[in-house]
DNA sequence: CTATTCGTTTAACATAGGATAAATAATCAC
DNA sequence: GTGATTATTTATCCTATGTTAAACGAATAG
């Protein structure tokens, strides 16, 4: 496996970024200077349960989900894919202990930026505040919208618009995970695909 | 009825902004210009449906809901009582047109703040981005988490959480505007209180 | 290549909550 | 206060999803 250079990997973060706000030359540098580079394999904890989340990660290559037991269940909350962050922002954003853990589903790369520091950085680079203000805003308003598919759509529906929004899901993570993100069982999972 | 003080609304809603950061009197003085006390009655809207939502409302009497349509079927959001800010997210943060209004429920007076002028206000005050950003980081978390409630209690348990960490919303407001909120229809929401 | 483990599907049965309709109860207009 | 409207409850029946168990299939270690 060639190893990616950090600078390429902290180029397609700054696209990222851009899509939110633009960054100069300067903010981009510190916020470099606060990431590292991390190369880890599939079934792998990033973060495991249990403290308090003081990291955000960009993916480069590869996909992750955070999870979480419930009742000794096991649990996804979200999945994501290269070219997007990954945080526990109950933990992040709160200071609190997280119950959750970050897992890696396939061999990947992801940027890990301290979050400890970026939040000391937000009061030298308002400009670096506003982009994570931004970053966080639409994950909200995602967040927002995904209660109302959970509440007023079937099963079935989920999954066709699971399908149809994030194909990536059902064609690279294990349907064991995807179905209490679906908030259904593994069986009704089963049942629903065998019905199309 | 007596009418409240502009005045003495605006000090209440900076004790509550108190409690995310710390502002200086010019940005209070700031938000003041742009803000205005409204006198609202029961069952009016204070935001129909359709337009984009350019407002922020601080409760200062009474109580509202944010709903709307699907399927023809009035779903309620979420509710806010006194000494509580409702917005319409999913507008605001995005600039798309909103499919919810917001529903007055009880006699209320609300602070108006116009955001167009809030978030220019954002470029002169880093202080009251930051303000708005923790505001809003923290609604996100509790979205979060909401998700989690829905997904994996049972109606009856839903129900019972409600009681237990809004006891005004079963004191105040309608059963049939609660039956959605929780996800359920108004005859299951009957069907469990009359289990108790 | 084979054995073992892990992931997925299928089957049979149980149950929470949806749909519809009708009966009460509460609120409102006059 | 009376009638009309609106909100809530109760009853019946139905369906989607849960539960448990077993069968089948795919991936992995050695």
């Amino acid at each position: 496996m060639v190893k990616t250079d950090k600078m390429d990997v902290m180029d397609l973060l700054f696209q990222y970024f851009r899509k939110y706000n633009r960054l100069s030359k300067e903010a981009e540098d510190a916020i470099e200077e606060i990431s590292k580079l991390i190369a880890i394999k599939k079934n792998e904890d990033l973060q495991s349960i249990g403290h308090t989340c003081r990291t955000i990660y960009f993916i480069n290559k590869g996909s992750a989900r955070i999870h979480y037991f419930k009742d000794g269940i096991d649990i996804t909350e979200s999945f994501a894919f290269e070219n997007n962050i990954i945080a526990r922002v109950e933990s992040l954003l709160t200071g609190k202990t997280s119950r959750k853990a970050i897992q890696i589903l396939e061999d990947s790369e992801v940027v890990a930026i301290n979050a400890t520091q970026l939040f000391k950085l937000y009061d030298i680079y308002p400009e670096i505040e506003r982009l994570f203000r931004k970053i966080f805003e639409a994950a909200y308003v995602d967040t927002v919208n995904r209660i109302e598919a959970i509440q007023f759509h079937s099963a079935e529906e989920r999954y066709d618009a699971l399908i149809n929004d994030a194909p990536n899901v059902i064609l690279r993570v294990p349907l064991k995970y995807i179905s209490s993100y679906l908030g259904i069982t593994q069986v009704s999972l089963s049942r629903i695909r065998g019905m199309k």
